[in-house]
DNA sequence: CAGTATCCTTAATGATACTG
DNA sequence: CAGTATCATTAAGGATACTG
């Protein structure tokens, strides 16, 4: 693999560019899909199985009706999610990943996964920072 | 497949889950690092080495000054990247990613691979959608 | 070159009230 | 219950000018 060259490029990185192009491999989609502030919750609540609107707000805290609706809409439209309505009343309607959602899972357990790994290191590292740059305005 | 029973949660699902607990992992945390516009084109061009300010700058087409220097310092800041600063006049800064930003190399990769497994059938379900909801404000 | 400092526009999210 | 409709608030990002 590595061909002892001027460049490490320490152990063994995954190439991540796209053939020598500049060009943002589809990264940025997925972000534009998942970087929003709920769509990640609602998946994980999802991963979990079946479940209505009411008991997905519950599930995530803090989100309010209109994003909820926001969230699974969007999530609907890309194919990430089924939305079951049935005509009773009061009304029911159900979510449930779809496979690509579920596929989904896969990558949203490595975040979770480096995350993990990486938080304290990131925590102590944002600590040295802010006591070296007291008034720099970043945070 | 059906196991006719209440919860399938389908073939081989990782656990997102923590623990039974409604939580947030720290899924939020990465995407709050890397979720937002540029953060990932920069490092995906440091993953291919030593990169100085400018240098970054034209390789990440359509990102002002003000962003890179802002999604630089973040890096910085997270432990992500290095920055060293030669005293040359014109001055010479050197960003590389430390060995924890190169780990993340390895999520941006699954990210790419995912999008690239992903995008057609999204695009797909989006046409779709679009025409079953013509003006549902949803985009 | 590698930034800061300002000002401005827009997108994202939140709060609240109302409805089939 | 499961939404929609409005309005208000922030936060993110962009444009431009200036500096060591």
């Amino acid at each position: 693999m590595s061909v002892g060259h001027t460049q490490v490029t320490a152990s063994a990185e995954p190439v991540v560019s796209c053939g020598g192009e500049h060009e943002d491999c589809g990264i940025r989609e997925v972000l534009d899909r998942i970087g929003d502030k709920w769509s990640v919750l609602v998946i994980v609540e999802l991963a979990q199985g079946v479940r209505r609107f009411r008991q997905l707000q519950r599930s995530v805290p803090g989100i309010s009706q209109r994003m909820l609706t926001l969230t699974v809409r969007r999530l609907e439209r890309d194919g990430l999610v089924n939305r079951t309505v049935y005509p009773t009343v009061p009304p029911q309607v159900e979510y449930e990943l779809t496979p690509t959602g579920h596929s989904l899972t896969h990558l949203v357990k490595a975040l979770a996964d480096w995350s993990a790994a990486h938080r304290e290191g990131i925590a102590a590292s944002r600590r040295a920072w802010d006591a070296a740059h007291p008034d720099s305005g970043i945070r």
